[in-house]
DNA sequence: CCTACCGATCGGTAGG
DNA sequence: CCTACCGATCGGTAGG
């Protein structure tokens, strides 16, 4: 009996010793950024030389990909019945990670370092970022509409501009808070202005900033 | 008659050389960072070596530095008054800020990229931001309060969490336009999310959300 | 403001 | 998974 390829590159042991290099790299990108983090604090955070995690992942470009992946397929477990909950209760899911984030400043730091560097000219993780905004986009507005449609209102031409605008939020927010943690209550801002985002597609109100002025 | 060291320092073409290499440099760290981008890139944008910029401003981080205040500065004159408004025209002027905003990509770009990138470890511009959003807070706090009174509201327990989440948004809602032009309205998005959370402030109401579930 | 150069960092490869 | 090394990039300095 043969072992295959694919068999030797499962053994426990490999599995293990990736998601060990995963996780280290996930630290120092998000201590550093992509550009800055070199492969060799990854590597000594394992045990190994930087040449050893390019043997495990061929290139650095490719060990961002699969750390932003692992990280992805990490929450969508964690969810109840693995998939992210609609209508109302997505925004409680949102309210709910954002107390969570509070408490996990390197994930957090993580991918509000690597979103941001990812703008940059020829990024490797533009493509990521760009898809992952995009269907997150496309799963709050879903939310709103579900929303909407048990609230029996029919008003969705701010759908798409509050769905951008919530994960928006939450995103803005982290910036602040890692930037000073005592002068920003990350969960708190978040689940106010989620909430104020939320009844303004609900029950749209006039503001006094409608008077035209200056 | 002496010539001052100062008055060297203030040569018009000294000074004129040096807005040339500021600009040159705003569009290299909003394109590529300031860890990734080069002071070689910004020399051949003004025509010398990548010496003659470090003759200029001794150093790559100085240089970041001096950046970063010069584009204030030139904000603030732009302003009616040289002084940022109050009460309702604040948020009035944030949104006409976001529809000038959708027209310069490139000056955008090089604050949300480096304002992340100043969250990592020892980042020369992390003091510049966090004192930046130190008094941006304020200004937005303080013109919630003036609006509260002016409304004749007393209720300030969510000023602080709204002035975060005002310039989260704005600074959120950039990341995903520039990675995603075409998905998301900048400006339009903008001025809902600062009108929704405006209005949460002013007139707060219970949203759905409320019931606790799951 | 330039030429010339140093010293350090870093990703990737060879070859085992 | 390591040793050894290459090739390239880059900020900063000397010395003019």
């Amino acid at each position: 009996m043969s072992v295959s390829r694919s068999e030797r590159r499962t053994r426990p042991q490999t599995v293990a010793r990736r998601e060990e290099i995963l996780k280290a790299a996930m630290a120092t990108f998000g201590a550093k950024g992509y550009n800055k983090g070199p492969l060799t604090e990854i590597a000594d955070q394992v045990g190994m030389t930087h040449a050893g995690i390019l043997h495990h992942f061929g290139s650095k470009n490719a060990l961002l990909l699969e750390v932003l992946q692992y990280r992805d397929a990490t929450d969508v477990e964690a969810l109840p019945e693995h998939h992210i909950p609609d209508g109302a209760d997505l925004f409680r899911h949102l309210v709910r990670t954002a107390f969570l984030n509070a408490q996990r400043a390197g994930i957090v730091q993580a991918y509000a370092v690597l979103s941001a560097e990812s703008v940059t000219d020829d990024h490797p993780a533009r493509p990521f970022f760009q898809q992952r905004y995009t269907t997150l986009r496309g799963e709050v507005a879903h939310a709103f509409r579900v929303m909407c449609q048990e609230a029996g209102v029919d008003e969705p031409t701010t759908v798409d501009k509050a769905a951008a605008s919530i994960l928006a939020v939450m995103d803005g927010l982290q910036i602040q808070w890692l930037l000073d943690p005592t002068a920003v209550d990350l969960a708190e801002a978040s689940e106010f202005a989620i909430e104020a985002i939320v009844a303004q597609v609900l029950t749209p109100r006039e503001t006094p900033l409608r008077r035209p002025a200056d």
